[in-house]
DNA sequence: TGAAATTAGCGTCAAATGACCTCTTTTTGA
DNA sequence: TCAAAAAGAGGTCATTTGACGCTAATTTCA
C-alpha cells in the first residue's frame, strides 16, 4: 500500500528515493468501508490524505439537509478540508468514501516537518494546490452559466473515468441539479444518438 | 497612490519599513477608466495587481456572449488570473474596471524576485492565496445548492459595501441568476419587511 | 444466498425561472 | 450642460425545473 504511493511519488514529482522513502515512513495507512466518513463536518481535519485506491467525496450539507459535492477524489489524488487542516478549526464539510478503498494519513505536524526538511516536496505541494484552484474557478465559472445539458457534458468530458462508478444522484448533487433534470438530460442526449 | 499601498502593508503584516519600501519601489502605477480593461480574455496576465481605488471585475464570457463574474476586487485587494499569471498562458477570463480607480503593477519577474528576498512577504501572500480557496469554496457550495434568494442574502452578508456601487445586473451576473430573478427577489424583500 | 436497501427511470403537476418587451428615471461623458 | 447610454422596474408568456409518488431492477452485506 506504501508501495503505490511511493510510486505515484517517483512518477510525478523528482524526489530523490531517500526522500521518498522519508514521506512514506510517516504515513498511517486506513481502510475506508463504502459509506465511511473520513472527516464530519464540525470536526477538525487533522490529517493530510492521499487516495491509494477507493473513491472519496467531499461534500456540505445544507439546512434542509440535502447534500452537495464539491469534490470527488479517486486514487492517487489528495484530500483534506484546507481550511480546517490549515487553522485547525471545525470543517464545514464532510469526507466519506463513496467506494471501499485504502487510504494513507499524514498528521499536520509530521507533514509540516517534511515540508521544511524537503524542499522538493514543498514545491510539489504548490503545484498542486495551484491546479486546486485554477479548476476551482473554471468549475465555479461552469456552475454560475452552465445549462444542465452543458454541465452533464463538462463532467463527462473532465472526469469520464467517474460517470460508471457514481450513482447518478451524487453526480447530480455534484453538478448542482435534480436526479430528475439529470435524468432528463441523459434520456435526450440517447435521443439524439 | 504607492503611499496608500504601503499603509496598508504596514497594517496588514508584519514587513518592516525597509521591505516595504522595496516592494513600493518596484510597483507601476496605472489609472483605470471605467469599464477599462486591465485583462482580455485570450491576453497573458502578466502582472500581479493591487487596487489602489475603484473596483474591478474578474468575468467569463460564455459562448453566446453573456458575461458571468467570478469575483469583484475594490481597494485594499488584489486581483490576476492565477493561471495565466503562473504559466504565462492565455487568460480564460477578463479584468475590467466597474468604476474608475488607480491600480499598481509588479511583473512576475519583479514580484518572484521579491517573494524569493522577502520570506515574510512570501508568507503573506500564501496566506491571501489560502482565504481566497476558502471563500471560493463556500462560493461554490452556495452556487449549487442555494436558492435565489439565500444568494442575494448571503451576497449582502459578505459584501455589503459591495451592494451601492454595483448595478444590479452585474449582481445577477456574479449570483449566476437572471436581472428579472434578481429583481423578483428584491421586490419580496420590500414586501416582506 | 436472500432479504433489505439502493438506484434508475418515469408520469404528473405546480412553481420558478428566463426571454422579450416597454417605459421611466438616473447616470455618464463629451 | 445636455444628448445618449445605462439602469431600474415591471408585464406577459413559454419553458424549465423540481417535488412527489410509484415501480422495477440492481446492488449490498449480513
Amino acid at each position: 500500500m506504501i508501495i503505490a504511493f511511493e510510486n505515484y511519488l517517483r512518477l510525478q514529482t523528482d524526489l530523490n528515493g531517500a526522500d521518498i522513502r522519508r514521506i512514506g515512513a510517516l504515513a498511517v495507512p486506513r481502510k475506508l468501508r463504502r459509506n465511511e466518513f473520513l472527516l464530519r463536518e464540525g470536526e477538525v481535519c487533522r490529517h493530510k490524505v492521499f487516495i491509494v485506491s477507493g473513491l472519496l467525496r467531499t461534500f456540505g450539507l445544507t439546512p434542509d439537509g440535502s447534500e452537495h459535492i464539491l469534490q470527488f477524489s479517486p486514487e492517487n489524488t489528495w484530500t483534506l478540508d484546507a481550511e480546517s487542516y490549515d487553522r485547525q478549526i471545525p470543517s464545514h464539510y464532510s469526507i466519506s468514501a463513496v467506494e471501499p478503498g485504502e487510504v494513507l494519513l499524514w498528521t499536520k505536524a509530521d507533514f509540516d516537518g517534511l515540508l521544511e526538511e524537503i524542499p522538493q516536496l514543498k514545491s510539489f505541494a504548490g503545484q498542486l494546490i495551484s491546479r486546486n484552484i485554477y479548476s476551482g474557478r473554471q468549475r465555479l465559472l461552469t456552475a454560475l452559466s452552465a445549462t444542465p445539458e452543458k454541465k452533464y457534458e463538462d463532467f463527462i468530458k473532465n472526469s469520464p473515468e467517474l460517470l460508471s462508478r457514481l450513482p447518478l444522484r451524487m453526480i447530480a448533487a455534484y453538478l448542482g441539479i435534480s436526479l430528475k433534470t439529470l435524468n432528463r438530460v441523459r434520456q435526450a442526449q440517447l435521443l439524439r444518438s
